[in-house]
RNA sequence: GGACCGGUAGUUCAGCUGGUUAGAAUGCCGCCCUGUCACGGCGGAGGUCGCGGGUUCGAGUCCCGUCCGGUCCGCCA
């Protein structure tokens, strides 16, 4: 007889059935006169019980068993004498007549308990073990529940879920390619998809209106926390639709995954140019969850310098520096000096590589000190302190230098800062609209412009006049959606006119050749009643990682990679037999 | 390609300025225990201190190299 019941279902409703229960040995407890057996499945966790009464075959097998042994028992359910009011079973256990082992175990490597004694080396080598835990199970449980509400959403507005090819073509932009070496075509190679990008648009031109995809993307970078060499993307474009549309529809996605997943009601998601991410918090994807914002005392853009007096000179770090801008930590004025100096040393390590640090506090009792006293008189103090509103107890921190890099260490400041004063909590959320991206980036190490989103992505018609003149001050009709400082999702309005199309490859370099070799068939499309179309793509790791408040994608993913993208359970990648190599005419090197 | 942190018992870790027999917790094994559920009590086993080289009378400890893991920068249209 299989099972009747789960491990996670029995109450006291269920005294005096005769059940049948299969699952795991989670842990025994061996009192001498009796035994307890916790017996562990996904459902939860059920008692069996054996004492004096019962013959000692039975009793000699149940003291037997040993951790996640798989076993099969049948008994009756009984009242517990001691109810354990931590579980959902506490109060009833089963009253043992078989137990049958359906097979032995090892004892694992880990403990298999929510608090686990692994680390994580261990706990991926097996995983399979790790995934029996409650914690990264619910992960994955969270995960699914997500991936059905993205299809629920979707599909009653009609959208229409296609799947792509995975075996593609290599293309020189974005990121490195996965490559895959074709048997039948000597010499010749696929490429696995950095994104379906060129078929979502290419089913807009077949009239498909709303599609989407919960797919696989492959891209041969190194990994973070947050990357993996696969990743999913909840995948989609539109027809006939304008930015506001897109903007509208998916905002309605994230506002129902948080309230049917999470039970969280978000308030209307925010917009905000990139120039002013840019400008307020250093970064295209700001944490928003809390403020301090940047305020700028010197831009060489704007005229003032806001601290100097009668025109002598002043720190010249500062007279030299094109922008100082700084963040004002409220209530960190008691931050002793060896607060300051780890603060120091923060911005001043390799990764952020910032020269020095200045700050000024606001004392309680109204006075101002800075550490630049020496340039500055308390008049001059009393102007920056206007300028970010201090209140008594508050501590500025100002950084000085070249505009994108002193905006960029600042942007880690403010996020420390964020971490150090607890404004970063995981239970709040703030999304937002990072809107009008510069269409296009320039690259110091080619020295050409590259397409900051991708080349597909249209520039706004009033700033396609600059395409010539400034390169760099064209806006493209693209946005990103960003949860709590990570980039959760992003699109744009895309081109769909040949000779637009055929302008941006020539200002991304490629001669009307290479463009026609590698995306040819796309303009060709174009040509035969492209329809206007947009899109966006989710991450969804990050999206469920950010749901679960983990800040790691790994444990939302059922296998994942380690930082050198290898999977230490299976052991990939792997070399392959010469006769392999032979079949697909590779030679290689190593 | 680069920076930083780590690698000691099955596991998670401690081990100071180099010093005699490398510890703790937990897990495991044995015995005892009839209401445990982090059971308890007593006893026990368990180590190539990642690997290689060097300094030293002596290296887990210091130095160099290397491998592995992690975080980050570069990179990621």
């Amino acid at each position: 007889m299989h099972r009747t019941h789960t491990c996670g279902e029995l109450t006291l409703a269920d005294l005096g059935k005769e059940v049948v229960l299969s699952g795991w040995v989670h842990k025994s407890r061996d009192l001498g006169g009796m035994t307890f057996i916790d017996v562990r499945d996904r459902y939860g966790i059920t008692q069996l019980t054996f004492n004096s009464d019962d013959n000692d075959a039975l009793r000699a097998r149940a003291r037997e068993v040993g951790r996640e042994y798989v076993i099969k028992v049948s008994g009756n359910v009984i009242e517990r004498s001691n109810k354990n009011p931590k579980i959902p079973t506490g109060e009833v256990e089963i009253k043992v007549s078989s137990l049958e082992i359906l097979n032995p175990a090892k004892l694992p490597p880990f403990l298999i308990e929510d608090e686990t004694d692994g680390g994580d080396e261990l706990r991926m080598k097996y995983r399979y073990l790790d995934l029996r835990r409650n914690p990264v199970r619910n992960n994955l449980v969270l995960r699914h529940k997500m991936a059905q509400e993205v299809r629920k959403y979707l599909d009653e507005l009609n959208f229409i879920e296609v799947e792509t090819p995975v075996l593609i073509k290599s293309t020189p932009e974005g990121a490195r390619d996965f490559v895959v070496p074709s048997r039948m075509n000597p010499g010749e190679f696929y490429a696995l998809p950095q994104s379906p990008q060129t078929f979502k648009q290419l089913l807009m031109v077949s009239g498909f209106d709303r599609y989407f995809q919960i797919v696989k993307c492959f891209r041969d970078e190194d990994l973070r926390a947050d990357r993996q060499p696969e990743f999913t993307q909840i995948d989609c474009e539109m027809a006939f639709i304008e930015q506001e549309d897109i903007l509208n529809v998916f905002e309605g996605l994230i506002r129902q995954l948080f309230k049917n997943v999470k039970g969280v009601d978000l308030v209307e998601v925010p917009r905000m140019t990139y120039a002013d991410a840019m400008r307020l918090y250093g970064s295209d994807k700001p944490d928003t969850r809390f403020g301090m914002q940047f305020i700028e005392l010197k831009n060489n853009a704007e005229a003032p310098l806001l601290w100097r007096g009668g025109g002598e000179a002043g720190f010249p770090v500062f007279d030299n520096a094109e922008i100082v801008v700084g963040i004002n930590a409220k209530g960190c004025a008691s931050y002793t000096r060896k607060q300051i100096d780890e603060l120091t040393d923060f911005v001043k390590r390799p990764q952020i590589g910032a020269t020095g640090l200045v700050y000024f506090r606001h004392n309680e009792d109204g006075s101002l000190k800075s550490s630049v006293d020496k340039f500055y008189n308390e008049d001059q103090l009393g102007r920056w302190a206007e300028a970010f509103s201090t209140e008594p107890g508050d501590l500025v921190l100002l950084m000085a230098g070249p505009i994108d890099k002193t905006r960029k260490q600042l942007n880690e400041l403010r996020l420390e800062m964020g971490n150090r004063l607890g404004l970063r909590d995981k239970n709040t959320f703030a999304p937002l609209w990072v809107m009008d991206f510069p269409l296009l980036e320039w690259d110091e190490e080619t020295s050409r412009y590259h397409a900051m989103h991708h080349p597909f992505t249209s520039p706004k018609p009033e700033d396609i006049n600059l395409l010539d003149t400034n390169p760099g001050e064209v806006r493209a009709n693209a946005y990103d959606m960003v949860i709590n400082g990570t980039e959760i999702g992003g699109g744009s309005i895309r081109i769909h006119d040949r000779a637009l199309q055929a302008l941006m490859f020539k200002h991304l370099g490629f001669s009307t050749e290479e463009a026609q070799k590698q995306f040819g068939f796309l303009m060709d499309a174009f040509e035969y009643g492209a329809p206007p179309h947009g899109g966006i793509a989710f991450g969804f790791d990050r999206l469920v990682s950010i749901f679960a408040g983990l800040d790691s994608i790994r444990d939302v993913i059922a296998f994942p990679k380690n930082n050198s993208g290898r999977d230490i359970m299976i052991d990939s990648p792997s070399t392959i037999a010469d006769e392999q190599l032979k079949e697909l005419n590779i030679a290689t090197t190593v």
